[in-house]
DNA sequence: TTAAACTTTGACAATATTTTGACTTTTAGC
DNA sequence: GCTAAAAGTCAAAATATTGTCAAAGTTTAA
């Protein structure tokens, strides 16, 4: 499986040389050249991203947050040698990195790799969740009721995923709309209504059990 | 810059065990075998705790509080897997989270890393309010007492939200319906009123006790 | 290519909440 | 104590949100 990095730059120059570069290092390659097209390419659901965070025309720290809401892979940024220490500071932050321009393109390349490889060990692990007897897969993206497998569909376990892995927080029926179906697809955020009906009757139908509350006015959450 | 981990627990094989654990992983490691030496450590500053609850001569829940009353940094409590139900959902509030002992390091590990990750890119210290034993859960939008759920509507929350998070200032009812209702909006305040007296009666009916002061002829104010 | 499974849609029913208004109680000042 | 303004109470009406169903559209797998 090829890893996918999102290249976003404002330079075209930077964005050939690390296109180039990244796939003969065998990487599934996407790029951006501003926040709009950034955020459309998201959806690809990259493994890591690259982000020079000196766009003139862009606010890099906040386009960082709208990726953050959507995605929460790895992200190095590339930055000036100048940039102020304070926000040099504020990037180092949870798992990602940063880098100054100019930069060694094996260098860079040797953080992405650690990265990837940090990413799929914490990922290796801690792979299912437990509530009960009622067990969930996230590798397998299967659920479990007394070892039996419960059948459910893509979007189902999509839903049941977001919800059970943040077990107890409220996601308004927007909210797991935009993280599942991407925060641009167009639609209805109501079909989430039937999604949940349908994942609580074939839960509940083994297990006697509904493991989502409703909060009225508010959303949906796991209950453990 | 090194996290600092702070590990309380009375069996010292176990602080051991995690101590070189986490050394290795590049973490500050502070250790306390009893609550005393625990409140002692609370003044480095930890950026994440991890507390047995299960110390014979210590309330686990109780220590927490104290702590709580100090630090808000997320906590990971270490459970055995056989503790009451009721005790485990009243740790996922505010945030934090429990593994059941035996545990996997790994396991431990990537949740320690989760919740640092999750602590700094919200910024926020914590996203729960703790008075004695009513805990006001912000991102659950979901009141407890003693780890039992008190369910409020959703203009409810809003202003116990509003009230608790200024705890002592005074609100008079058009503010309140100002800030929540928006300012804009069409519609008579003293629905206020009616909001008031429900919050009251759904909290003191479990606590016994009435969180809201009147001002006379100036407005509400929340009581801690 | 076809059949089955999955996803989406929209209308409607079922529920829960919010608001309203008439009424009672409390309060501060005279 | 008396009074007027402020706050509290209650139940019914109005409103908003969520649940359900069947059918249509779409994707997937054999």
């Amino acid at each position: 499986m090829k890893y996918k990095i999102l290249i976003i730059d404002d330079e075209s120059s930077i964005i050939n040389l690390l296109r180039d570069h990244f796939e003969a290092e065998s990487f599934l390659v996407y790029t951006a050249l501003n926040a709009n097209e950034a955020l459309e390419k998201i959806n690809s659901k990259p493994d890591i991203i690259l982000l020079d965070i000196n766009m003139p025309d862009i606010d890099g720290m906040s386009l960082c947050m709208k990726i953050r809401n959507h995605i929460s892979c790895p992200i190095i940024f590339l930055t000036a040698r100048v940039e102020k220490q304070d926000i040099i500071n504020g990037l180092h932050v949870g798992g990602d990195d940063y880098i100054t321009k100019p930069f060694n393109i094996d260098e860079l390349t040797v953080r992405v790799e650690a990265h990837l490889r940090r990413e799929q060990r914490s990922h290796s692990v801690s792979d299912a969740y437990f509530f009960d007897e009622l067990v969930i897969d996230y590798s397998k993206r299967t659920i479990y009721f007394k070892n039996e497998p419960i059948p459910v569909s893509k979007r189902e376990f999509d839903i049941i995923h977001l919800l059970s892995i943040n077990t107890g927080m409220v996601f308004d029926r927007e909210s797991i709309y935009e993280k599942i179906w991407g925060f641009n697809a167009e639609g209805d955020s109501s079909v989430i209504k039937e999604h949940i009906r349908k994942i609580r009757s074939k839960i509940a139908q083994v297990t006697g059990h509904d493991y989502i509350e409703t909060v009225w006015g508010t959303g949906y959450k796991w209950v453990g």
